[in-house]
DNA sequence: GACGGGCCTAAGCGCTTGCTCACTCTCCGT
DNA sequence: ACGGAGAGTGAGCAAGCGCTTAGGCCCGTC
């Protein structure tokens, strides 16, 4: 399921389609560095030579650092938007949709940790405008989980006392694994997701009403 | 419940008892600036003037800009692991100590993010040092967290499969909530420590077994 | 075979950074 | 009265920053 059209097997970013050639291996070096040691600590410098040119070569693909992270974020943006959407539009009950959102959703932050990092935990350095653009798509991001979670509450298959709350801590719980997923670490992926799916799954009261005494 | 022996009220920081008091006010505006736009992203000159002194003044109370960092995780840490380990040794059931953690824990969070943002997610910017001392107190953390966990497990009233990754699921949760929370917002920190407390119920199966088919 | 565009580098410009230095002012014990 | 410690300042240094410039190599096209 949820097979990538191109990119597929282990591809490591999603990045594989950026021409020409240097334009995509600056912008590999720069979410590697820019995860490691944040936007403001990472310089052009660093960045270039990842990327294994001189730090002027930088310049010829975008216009400044910032237009860098930019990039970044608006494409890890609209990806994690994407996948959520997808669950949305799935078909079968909430709690399907919801599970398939959350586990999707969360195995993207794992699997892509160092572009998550960087989409999730740097937009505080974009200038203004980008800044706008990349909250407007994560306020859609927040409406396509609320829509499910809703969907769930009209249906009475969840128990939601707070509609709101409750899909920002959801959102949280998924994106904060991109601060803590260590690809070297214990789980992998695939079983994050299944965890997170389970436990939202119970946020919102989805297995079976309880048996209040 | 849960009283301030001293800094009571309203005291916005957890700072009232550093002396002289400029070196208080630059601890105050270190906070500031570093939850607003990052460590690295803040100079000494922004810190010294918003402490209302030259940039030079810094130098008299703090080694360095890293220093007055240390200085504010070291503390936030230390406050963090007292709030989750004083659950931790409170009477009552697991259930009870659990939400009692998650509450107290998610209020301060959400009271002095400000505070718990730079704790939280500036640690990356520590000497080497500084950064595995802070990294222990946050161990002690996760231990006393999964300690209430497994107490729930073995006393049967919790149903959680995987008691390491739910204890990393529970603690993100409450951690991320400096990131998003907005003094300004729609929600009060006690507002949403008392709705956390009932979604982490959730996930660890704490309000009673299911009608399971 | 001259040419022009795409891609790249060496050198470096103007500026900001973290931090230091020489010095002043205020306060306090003797 | 006065010396010394504590607290603060204005000026500025060395290093590093983002970014620019002038020029060179390589290529397909006329």
């Amino acid at each position: 399921m949820d097979a990538e059209p191109k990119n597929s097997g282990g591809g490591i970013e999603p990045w594989g389609d950026i021409t020409p050639d240097a334009a995509r291996r600056l912008v590999g070096a720069a979410v590697h560095a820019f995860a490691e040691r944040g936007y403001h600590a990472t310089t052009t410098r660093d960045i270039a030579g990842r990327a294994g040119m001189s730090p002027a070569a930088l310049y010829i693909h975008y216009k400044t650092k910032e237009e860098l992270l930019y990039q970044i974020s608006k494409v890890g943006h609209e990806r994690a938007l994407e996948i959520v959407e997808r669950a949305r539009d799935s078909a079968g009950t909430p709690a399907e949709r919801l599970a398939r959102a959350v586990r999707a959703f969360v195995r993207w932050h794992a699997e892509h940790h160092m572009t998550a990092r960087v989409v999730q935990y740097e937009l505080g350095a974009l200038a203004e405008e980008h800044h706008a653009e990349v909250i407007a798509v994560r306020k859609a991001t927040d409406g396509a989980v609320r829509s499910i979670i809703e969907d769930g509450v009209k249906a009475g298959a969840f128990d939601v006392p707070d509609v709101r709350g409750t899909t920002v801590a959801v959102l949280s719980l998924c994106i904060d694994v991109a601060r803590w997923f260590n690809a070297a670490g214990r789980s992998t992926p695939d079983e994050v997701g299944d965890l997170y799916a389970g436990l939202v799954l119970r946020m919102v009261g989805a297995d079976g009403p309880r048996q209040v005494p």
